[in-house]
DNA sequence: TTGTCATAAAAACATTTGTACTCTAATACA
DNA sequence: TGTATTAGAGTACAAATGTTTTTATGACAA
């Protein structure tokens, strides 16, 4: 948690957060003081200030001083999921518990230019990755960087762009399926374009 | 695409609208003009003002006039990530294309009371669920609308929370795991707690 | 009661900011 | 070459906005 022990928010405090964040969501700008100040019933603006102040000594928003609409969130990003606990998926007992953490999706998303694929075929299947499985990439930069192991997409040209494990041996390269029935490809360094390199699986239902 | 034939940008709107989409992706509000100015290392407003002027006739943006900071990107929602084609897992031959499609997490995120859990275990490995995967649930509101096949978080007394296909065969309920080395549990109605039905899976690498 | 504290109102102020206007330089075109 | 068009600089101004100050009110404890 980020937020820890004396954060708890009055309700006033709360419903402004409340209305803040419903605002933000709505319209990707910070509103104005004088219309927080309308939408909590009040006439003055100074109330508001305060309630922003302690929002921010508890560390729920910030602000640039003086400066208009520039107010932030701190905590609630999009794409954070509370994470109730964990789950048997076998024979382990396990029972909710309060909420531990919460799941961040935007931290990869809001990487630079991550682009998603459709996932056709069941090459990659003992990695778990089905047909129809979106898998969400990142640009490769520096290909030697790509450490053995690695699921990339690559591109060979003629052969077209596959998904596959990466490996370097050699002076050589390997591109190999998480499926015994697909046979490794072994090419050479110039041969091939290596367009991303995975940060994640998305699957829905 | 919701931007249609003459909405191509020329350099210098396009820079500024990326530069204004990293902004607002960073502080979660919206620049000055100023701001923009400096940034597009101008001396003078008034292009600003052009140049925001055509992305709003464009469709890209949008803001309340005489109003400061307001600014609205159109098009990007948060969670929303480019699908540049589709991939071969197999012998498949596939190759980038435009961009197609959007896939838009937040279709799932924004859903109500959605939680997540870790998964423990590998009795979903036939579903490509995996050991370390976190699995986003919605919360089962009428047990009876279950259908055969969903795969639900129940938890059973005494037994703990477990991951599993559901079925109703008679008047039983039976939870199914994807791996044989699993026997399925049988039970009665009233037995088992429903906690959530699978809505997606997320890995991160 | 009295004093303290938190909250709200009201008013005033300085800065930020969007917008409009004029002028100049560069560019395209006939 | 001359003219039209466009982009940018410079300036000015009114509205929006954050901030401060002063005062009033109510709750609550000493």
């Amino acid at each position: 948690m980020t937020t820890s022990e004396g954060d708890k928010l009055t309700d006033a405090q709360n419903e402004l957060y409340a209305w803040i964040k419903n605002y933000m969501r709505d319209f990707q700008h910070s509103p104005s003081i004088r219309q927080m100040m309308q939408a909590m019933g009040l006439k003055s603006p100074a109330p508001i200030q305060s309630r922003l102040k302690h929002l921010q000594d508890k560390g729920y928003i910030s602000w640039q001083e003086g400066k208009a609409r520039t107010m932030q969130i701190i905590d609630e990003i999009s794409g954070v999921v509370p994470i109730m606990g964990s789950v048997a998926a076998g024979g382990l007992i396990e029972t909710y518990s309060d909420v531990n953490e919460n799941l961040d999706l935007s931290e990869v998303l809001q990487k630079k230019d991550v682009f998603a694929l459709t996932v056709n075929g069941d090459s990659m299947i003992d990695a778990c990755i089905a047909h129809g499985d979106m898998v969400l990439m990142e640009p490769i930069k520096d290909s030697n960087s790509l450490r053995n192991g690695t699921i990339v997409s690559a591109m060979v040209p003629g052969l077209g762009t596959t998904l596959k494990y990466f490996f370097k041996r050699g002076g050589k390269i390997f591109l190999e399926a998480a499926n015994p029935a697909y046979e490794p490809i072994e090419l050479n360094f110039g041969d091939v374009i290596f367009q991303g390199k995975l940060l994640a699986v998305w699957r829905k239902v």
